[in-house]
DNA sequence: AAAACGGGGGC
DNA sequence: GCCCCAGTTTT
């Protein structure tokens, strides 16, 4: 097994010499480049990263600058890329290695691991990628190369098949260059052995692989069954004053946290009168508490609403519906002026300044088709 | 051990 | 539509 594993390693490692991509994060040793690749590529496509890479360490250039910045700064470069609190996690990190570290990425694995947002996998990318240490990283492409290479049956998502995958890897490391090594098995993950249609064609260990031998490569890896995803409606509201619209920001914590949205409510489910929600959130708005379900809504004004967009959006956990609704001619003179509840944090934000904010996609799509429809109405009006 | 946590690309 | 991606944290 110590010949074969010595084996496998060097010629995966001629392999990646020859084939290995030109990506921005390999050209560089500096642990703080290193480090924000892997944190981005937690999850997420090569080709999706690269530009949010570039511009990212274009304007935090190195650790101390990151933990200088403006949160909102940070959320707002990694704005499209998802799991946001990963944006947090590394500028927290960041801060650490300011005030403990000196401003440099720490190599001992027990400081590395004490980041906040560094795991198992990203612990020993750096380690291995940035400072040449054995640390196996075990990734998506890795578990699926060695489930395959190894003829591993049980599903990868055991945590008993990824601690076996890791102290196979491990030996691995010891008898290459780990640098190399790691990318290599992610390299070939990424190019040859492909969640469908692999290119054993191409592959420089198909000679070894048990997979192939079995005819087992189409059913490898095989996986937990997934559970499904809730269904939630969204009901938020669009009122606009002039040119301006009212916008409010979402929690630190949880979903899409810190990020801008139009005021809404979740609901689980497709829940019956979306038009009373809307009220009551209308209301909450303007009176700082929201009616209890059954009550009646104050609505002096007789405002009726109308339903102005729709949009669906799929997250890995949740499923959502976003309905718009908005006051009818709540903003047209005769109208009474409409005032925010005071204790309400949020912002008029005007068309042009929308790009100052940090949006989730789905508000994104929301608002291109609220301005568009706006533009619609001013455009008529004026002919 | 399971759930929360985004978004996109490929088929 | 479904799959799954250079995963981590919380419960």
């Amino acid at each position: 097994m110590d010949e074969s594993l010595a084996a496998f390693a060097h010629t995966l490692e001629a392999w990646y010499e020859r084939a290995r991509r030109d990506l921005p994060w390999r050209r560089t040793d500096d642990p703080y480049a290193i480090l924000v690749s892997e944190t981005m590529l937690q999850q997420t496509r090569v080709e999706t990263v690269i530009p949010y890479y570039q511009r990212f360490m274009e304007r935090f250039p190195t650790p101390v600058h990151l933990a200088d910045a403006d949160t909102d700064d940070v959320l707002k470069m990694w704005e499209g890329l998802g799991y946001y609190r990963r944006a947090r996690n590394l500028k927290a990190a960041m801060e650490v290695v300011r005030d403990r570290h000196g401003g440099r990425i720490p190599a001992r694995p027990d400081e590395l691991r004490a980041l906040p947002g560094i795991g198992p996998y990203t612990l020993g990318a750096v380690l291995s990628i940035a400072f040449n240490q054995p640390h196996p990283a075990v990734d998506g492409n890795v578990l699926r190369v060695m489930s395959r290479y190894c003829g591993i049956e049980e599903p990868v998502d055991l945590p008993s098949v990824k601690r076996q995958i890791e102290r196979d890897v491990a030996e691995m490391l010891k008898r290459g260059t780990p640098r190399v090594l790691t990318q290599a098995l992610m390299e070939l993950g990424a190019l040859v052995c492909t969640p469908k249609k692999p290119r054993c064609a191409l592959c420089p260990v198909a000679a070894g692989c048990a997979a192939r031998a079995r005819g087992l490569t189409d059913v490898l890896p095989k996986r937990l069954p997934k559970r499904a995803r809730r269904r939630q409606t969204v009901v938020a509201l669009w009122i606009t004053r002039g040119a301006s619209f009212w916008a409010e920001r979402r929690p630190e914590e949880g979903l899409l946290g810190g990020m801008w949205q139009l005021p809404a409510v979740e609901l689980d489910d497709a829940p019956d009168s979306l038009e009373w929600h809307a009220r009551a959130r209308f209301a909450e708005l303007r009176f700082g508490h929201s009616p209890q379900q059954g009550e009646t809504v104050r609505e002096p004004d007789g405002v009726a609403f109308e339903r102005v967009c729709e949009a669906s959006h799929a997250f890995t956990h949740l499923d959502w519906t976003v309905v718009v609704f908005a006051p009818v001619e709540y903003d047209q003179a005769g109208g009474q002026p409409l005032e925010i509840h005071p204790n309400r944090e949020g912002a008029w934000v005007n068309f042009e300044e929308i790009s100052n904010f940090v949006w989730p996609k789905v508000y994104q799509d929301v608002l291109r088709q609220l301005i568009a429809g706006s533009d619609k109405q001013l455009m008529l009006f004026s002919c």
